[in-house]
DNA sequence: GCCGGCCCTATACCTTGGTATATCAGGCCA
DNA sequence: TGGCCTGATATACCAAGGTATAGGGCCGGC
């Protein structure tokens, strides 16, 4: 089990991503002014290579970076296990280039010059959308953990009695004595932590529908 | 019950609001172009005065309407109970615009001249979205009129019993003797369609947690 | 006043679920 | 080889859920 949940509150982060030296500068020392922890990084390459925080954060990307756009760097980023929210700043953006951006999940889409305020807005909203997913996930991190403590036919059986099916019913499906599927249901309520079959109907959904978010 | 799922198939429409009547008139020639049912308005007035049709439909909308501006219109729309997906189109937008139009959900900004093709791309998209919302929709309302078809006893004991206390439990919370808790039980699982326990835990969850959409 | 819906209760019976204890077989690993 | 996990099974017992039948009290509408 994660022990994420006990630990102190987290500082949350924002990493810039922008090739400009003067503008990553700008933008460490107006977060940082607001008490956030700002990590400058010139490049998308650069970024990767870092290794982030495990708190909320955000990512302040520039729509324009050497190799490749911010827009295509914002969908490989979503194949990947990082999924952090985006801010687009741009110099040089058109609209079809934000409407891509904020089709693909983008926070927010500012154009210079900004009002400051804007970006730490946009900032903030999406520290606060990164604490949701990540709050969701240790949810659901816990839940697989034990999802995966269960033996085969376990989860066979929870499938089929979160399904609504009898003990008789799954005893016949899987060829076993009802008395096995007992033991075996037994074990599901107590590795699962399951304090009623409702609780457990909810767990199994949980943890069977999730996609990866 | 509603008896929306036996009708045949039923033809989406796109309405579009367009001060313009070039503007409409050929949006509307496009748009049946392709088989789509077009319904052109001058104004958002016009629009809200008419009756919509019982189908999947989709919103085009011009970003400047007389009076009011179409991000406000649409702005407007959400707190009613039209929930058309929106399509903009504008001659004179810019970026902010586009992202605060984006933000509310709109499925496409397009700034003219836009190639027919984006436009009817997002209108089916639009047309899908509408699609799956209404067919959410319809189960939700079925399951609210079996809710509604619930006595107020009734409703205490289905959510004492989604919420996963024995029968003995829900008696003492509810000052009854055991037996009449397993007689309104049964009622419930009667008038509700639940077929098994895991069932009704789903459509508890389903009516209560729903917001409108 | 009578009827019907709602609410509550009871008896009786059966099914299903849950638990404890114990046994047996196969696979894996120190 | 012995210990451990997994899986399957059995007996026995108790708790909980479900159904059928039969009441009684209350209230609002016809």
């Amino acid at each position: 089990m994660t022990d994420r949940s006990a630990m102190a509150v987290e500082t949350p982060f924002v990493a810039i991503i922008d090739d400009d030296p003067s503008i990553r500068e700008s933008l460490v020392s107006l977060l940082r002014s607001v008490g956030l922890t700002a990590l400058p990084f010139a490049s998308a390459q650069e970024f990767l290579q870092q290794r982030l925080p495990d708190a909320p954060g955000c990512l302040v990307l520039d729509v324009r970076l050497p190799g490749q756009s911010g827009l295509e760097f914002q969908r490989e980023l979503s194949g990947t296990d990082i999924h952090l929210p985006v801010v687009f700043i741009t110099g040089h953006g058109d609209i079809p280039m934000s409407v891509t951006a904020m089709k693909a999940g983008a926070i927010e889409f500012l154009a210079k010059p900004f009002r400051d305020q804007d970006l730490i807005d946009a900032v903030h909203t999406g520290i606060e959308r990164d604490r949701d997913r990540r709050r969701n996930l240790d949810v659901l991190c816990d839940l697989r953990e034990r999802f995966r403590s269960l033996t085969p036919r376990e989860r066979e059986v929870m499938r089929l009695v979160a399904a609504g099916q009898l003990n008789k019913q799954i005893a016949a499906e899987l060829q076993l004595s009802e008395i096995t599927v007992k033991v075996h249901r037994a074990n599901v309520m107590r590795k699962m932590q399951a304090r009623s079959l409702p609780d457990l109907v909810r767990i199994a959904d949980k943890v069977t529908l999730a996609g990866d978010a």
